[in-house]
DNA sequence: AAAATAGTGTCTATGAGACACTATAGT
DNA sequence: ACTATAGTGTCTCATAGACACTATTTT
């Protein structure tokens, strides 16, 4: 890692000048930010959205719930940085995961300028609650006080509907992620990570309608999805429920066309 | 500025805890990345998508066109570096802008790991010419070799359709800007800022399919445009033009609902 | 048989595209 | 009068919502 000297820092320059912009390029080799990345793991089940979240056992932040997060590597890329945040601190790899957008007001966090780019992940149920239960971890489900996309703070609540205390501004990162999920959800295959390899049309819905906090028409629903040629039935049906069963779907990865 | 005294480095800590999480962090203490913003500049005229540059006079990238850009001070947040820089380099403010993307691959800038949180704003073209002509500055063309929001690096060209090399990754970022304004112009007000405060159908149908790089239907859009509520008629109409005059347009700003 | 959900067929309302037409300016 | 663009009326087609109906499983 080669730093640049810091010999160069003329005292008056004429101002938007390409000079001007190096002198401000060299003052940052006395002070930088820290920069880290959280992710948002979310995922959807018929009860609603939740997100994995830790307990803070020290200060700052002290018994708040916390995103993984941790700071980047010098030698890792963000997105790197967050695959890896989130094999360490959840355990799962190979998701969806895609960066949402980056927080940087100075006094986010109370000891020193950190500036964080968050990435947001969906996993399917299922592989959620296979998380390893580590000291601390759990899955809160998310209660979203705006409609549509607006956009805004989350609340979160634990068992028995108990709120609970987010850390920083963790409130609006989960805020901007489930407002990019339901961006996303009309216009991208964003969906079907939230669901097992295999689904019905009806857990497709279940998806749909917990993802955009209401309910949706189901026969526009089938109609539009079956032919957007993005899934394909598997011949197969669910097994084991109380009623007729449904078929099997798989989804479709776009081919190079 | 207060920062936490690296104390406390233990050597062995179970994997996943809190403790390792705090350990990484305060490993930040001694080397951290520099974090830069930098400004995509659009406007649309008939002649197509134009970006603003600056022809960097010393290396890395020397020779090369850059965004307009610098480093975030520790006391100010991302939103303003990028409006500080906006107003100090090109003269401009008050615009749309919002954030774009975080771009921080290790070798993208070859002195010393920086991180850059890119923004995009949007200028109609009158003011985008007032851009103070200082040493350097430049508005290229945007040629995007793809279509749709496919996304990836797009070409610029200065006078006589000559390219003109860019410096680090700006065509990704130029590149990933097109697309996010593509993704944009069908679902937001955002076609509005590249225009001046009053405009025809016809400025607003341009622009349009200036961003889209695509002719679009004329009837269909007039009446979409007229139904959604988001403009209204001013009585005035244009003057000095070689035909029929049209009737200009301004766009309502969404009241409080 | 009853309950519950899966899945299909048809009618209607809405909105985009296509096309034909009229209107109004400069030359 | 001719040309170029603005602006309107109407037809058709594709799609979403609504509704009624049939199908298949467990209890």
């Amino acid at each position: 890692m080669t730093r640049k000297t810091p010999s160069k820092k003329p005292d008056s320059l004429p101002p938007d000048s390409e000079a001007a912009f190096l002198a401000g390029y060299d003052a940052t080799v006395f002070e930088r930010p820290s920069v880290a990345v959280d992710v948002v793991v979310l995922t959807a089940s018929r009860g609603g959205l939740r997100v994995a979240l830790y307990l803070r056992s020290e200060h700052p932040g002290k018994g708040r719930w916390a995103l993984p997060g941790g700071f980047v590597r010098m030698d890792e890329s963000l997105d790197a940085a967050a695959a890896r945040l989130l094999r360490d601190k959840a355990g799962l790899s190979d998701l969806f995961i895609e960066q949402l957008y980056t927080f940087g007001a100075p006094g986010r966090d109370p000891r020193w300028r950190i500036i964080t780019v968050a990435y947001y992940a969906l996993v399917d149920p299922r592989r959620f609650d296979e998380i390893r239960v580590e000291k601390g971890a759990r899955a809160a489900s998310i209660h979203v006080p705006w409609s549509g996309e607006e956009g805004g703070p989350v609340e979160v609540r634990g068992d028995a509907d108990k709120p609970l205390p987010l850390a920083f501004d963790h409130a609006e990162i989960i805020g901007t992620a489930v407002k990019r999920l339901r961006g996303k959800l009309d216009y991208t295959p964003v969906g079907f990570q939230l669901l097992p390899a295999q689904f019905t049309l009806r857990a497709l819905q279940d998806v749909h309608e917990t993802v955009r906090g209401e309910s949706v028409n189901k026969d526009s629903f089938r109609r539009r999805m079956l032919a957007g040629g993005l899934i394909e039935a598997t011949g197969e049906h669910e097994r084991e429920v109380e009623h007729r069963p449904a078929e099997l779907y798989r989804f479709i990865r776009r081919s190079a066309v």
